[in-house]
DNA sequence: TTTATGTTTAACTTTTCTGTTAACGCTGCA
DNA sequence: TGCAGCGTTAACAGAAAAGTTAAACATAAA
């Protein structure tokens, strides 16, 4: 019985990590469950007995991607920390993230283009929609306070997103561009930890 | 004769037209040729007639999506203005190019994720390899000169380019953030056209 | 009018991928 | 010992997509 638990359990996530690693290096259509049974190294009725079909495991790897993109949004939003530290965590800690996860975005970003509506279930549905406001309300009060220049938060925001997570989605064409190996290329990357959050701060910081 | 022609060439081009888009939306393995030809309004045959086969249609629309990209890329490194001046002009056309051609950057990004050779192989091709080095060059005079703060120059043209271009394709994730329809999120994007360049330049000029 | 040539169509073939089924086998328990 | 139940497998069935072919069609030139 223990035995048999713990060998289920074991398929069980092989295929569901197995799974996650395809899906999100071809996407969903250009998934195969061949593919995936393959590198899981078991047949691949066992996909459908785990998981009844494609969709359905697709739905489950998608669902939990996108969770792990949200919780550390709202960590930037909801932090009780002045402006410019928040900056620099969210810029931290959000690089790392996608560091740990390389094609989480591009995956993400590409599925919900094909449908954007699994959107507004998934939210719904866990509630854990991302909440700017406490955010915006901060960047609004030191605008007024005359700590940093008027700007609509909205753009600083998006340019903060912007700036972490476009250089891991454009690697491939950047390293062509800049003519660097996969080495510096990390190594620009875990720069911008640092970059991109004094980049921001000196464009906003008043003078 | 002439009538030949003409047809061949509308159904030819129409042809092209379609599966640019229904490529660009879908990505190469999530697009189908009936899809295509349903919406050119032509027999699935004529896409094998005038194009051996799918990975030929696609071949074809790739690398034109991708030469769309690189001349302004270009524009940007090689003209020949001061730097601020410069920032705004590349941030304008960037935005604008990429505002009519909405799905152009994800799927160049998608497609290359997964086929990163196909860059090398167009690149050498067609001579046309994006250059930033007289950019590089600019920016580098302008520290040295004490006009600008210093800054690794592949920052900020990494920086420039991720303020243009995330925001298209991550529309559908920041609309429900933000809240706000397509109508308004358009005008969003249209205000970035200066909004960007003053960000950039403020976060770099010395005062 | 006939013929040659390029275009278009419908029907068919082949391949690829997903999903199902029935039988086998292991393991723990009666 | 044997049987119950889950896990596993191979073989198969079905669907969907790509690719092919042969004949019909149109048009321009002879």
């Amino acid at each position: 019985m223990s035995n048999k638990k713990e060998r289920d359990i074991t398929t069980e996530q092989k295929i569901l990590e197995v799974a996650t690693e395809v899906f999100q290096q071809k996407g969903y259509a250009g998934a195969r469950m061949q593919d995936i049974a393959d590198k899981a190294q078991i047949n691949r009725a066992m996909l459908h007995y785990y998981y009844r079909n494609k969709e359905k495991l697709f739905e489950g790897i998608f669902q939990n991607a996108f969770q792990k993109l949200i919780p550390s949004m709202n960590e930037v939003f909801d932090a009780d920390l002045p402006l410019f530290d928040k900056i620099r965590q969210v810029v931290n800690n959000y690089i790392t993230l996608v560091f740990q996860n390389r094609n989480l975005p591009l995956f993400v970003l590409h599925e919900l283009q094909q449908n954007p509506e699994k959107f507004v279930s998934n939210f719904f549905v866990h509630h854990t929609r991302p909440n700017p406001a406490k955010l915006i309300q901060q960047i609004q009060e030191e605008i007024k306070a005359g700590n940093i220049r008027p700007i609509m938060p909205q753009h600083l925001v998006m340019n903060m997103m912007s700036l972490c997570i476009f250089p891991f989605v454009s690697q491939p064409v950047f390293q062509q561009v800049f003519q660097i190996g996969d080495a510096q290329y990390e190594q620009f990357l875990e720069s911008r930890k640092t970059e991109v959050a004094e980049f921001i701060i000196e464009s906003i910081k008043v003078k």
